[in-house]
DNA sequence: GTACTTAGTTCGGCCGAACGAAATATTTGC
DNA sequence: GCAAATATTTCGTTCGGCCGAACTAAGTAC
């Protein structure tokens, strides 16, 4: 039924079945329904993302520069520049936007006068931790349908899913 | 070990152990695991997507104007731009663009000649299928670590991550 | 201490996406 | 068939992010 087609109606999804063994009859099924929910799953994930970002006035440099200071720490607007991708210019209308905002501040740097570290501003991070607790609780009573062995396995394959995610983006990029 | 703080050191993340049970001490570790792995998984959904958009030279909104067409079939300039937001005279340069890669079409509409339908090229698509067909068969292979039943496990609770983010979204937008 | 390098900002300009208003083409209502 | 309504495009403008070049300030080498 699901592979009959209309001779009007064109295939509108890759076709995932050449990808999936023909062997295993519900391995194959199963296979293509893990397909059809990540890719719904991706989706919903990238329209929460930008709901987010939209909501705290961040257009994607911003976002990416505050990951940045996540990750690593306070950086030098040298730093941002390169992992940016930015030129210093750019930076510094970057920085100054965010600073506006107050998501980071410009300090100095202790012991050359020259560089300006950029550090994330905590008590403007903490309204939006805020929001990220409530919604984990939301998704922790929502894990009440999971044992905690299920949720093991769920942790693996994101793990594994997302090693693929970033070789494939990666593999696009470069 | 984990919850240990020196005294310098400030928090980075939210404080996610809040929103996890006390009384089962593995599953509320297994939550905090889990919490990370989203997290991790998250950010490279978000990377891969517009890895893939800006191969493609596609900005947001070309992408959205994209998503539309596959998921409701050829759409009208004005449904276009109901559907995006965008003025009317925006909807004509995003499909100007979009028709300039080869994205889309424009057709006449069979019974209204005020109307324009737009609708995906497909010969132009298929070069994107190809790249993600390629890539299921990577996500195949990764996926032999897993049990047919342990997958059926992950549908569930992508499916139901799935639920979670889009009302999140949509709370965040209302 | 003078010349050179490095870090960041300022300035002016550019480009692309989006907009509102007016123009055009077509359909609908009477 | 003529007026009002509808769909889209054209036009001119605005706005924002990014850039290169020039500039300032601060460290480094000799």
């Amino acid at each position: 039924m699901s592979g009959s087609e209309t001779g009007s109606e064109r295939r509108l999804v890759p076709n995932l079945e050449a990808a999936v063994p023909t062997d295993d009859k519900r391995r194959a099924e199963t296979l293509l329904r893990l397909f059809a929910a990540g890719r719904e799953n991706s989706g919903a994930t990238v329209m929460f993302h930008s709901a987010v970002s939209a909501r705290q006035g961040l257009i994607p440099s911003e976002e990416k520069a505050l990951d940045l200071l996540e990750r690593h720490g306070p950086l030098t607007a040298k730093d941002l520049a390169e992992h940016t991708g930015l030129a210093p210019a750019s930076v510094t209308g970057l920085v100054d936007r965010l600073e506006a905002k107050e998501f980071v501040r410009r300090v100095k740097h202790p012991t050359d006068k020259r560089r300006v570290l950029v550090e994330l501003n905590r008590e403007k991070i903490a309204h939006l931790f805020a929001f990220f607790e409530e919604w984990a609780r939301d998704i922790a009573a929502a894990c009440e349908a999971f044992s905690t062995d299920e949720l093991d396995t769920v942790i693996r394959f994101l793990q594994v899913m997302t090693q693929e995610q970033r070789k494939a983006a990666a593999r696009l990029s470069g």
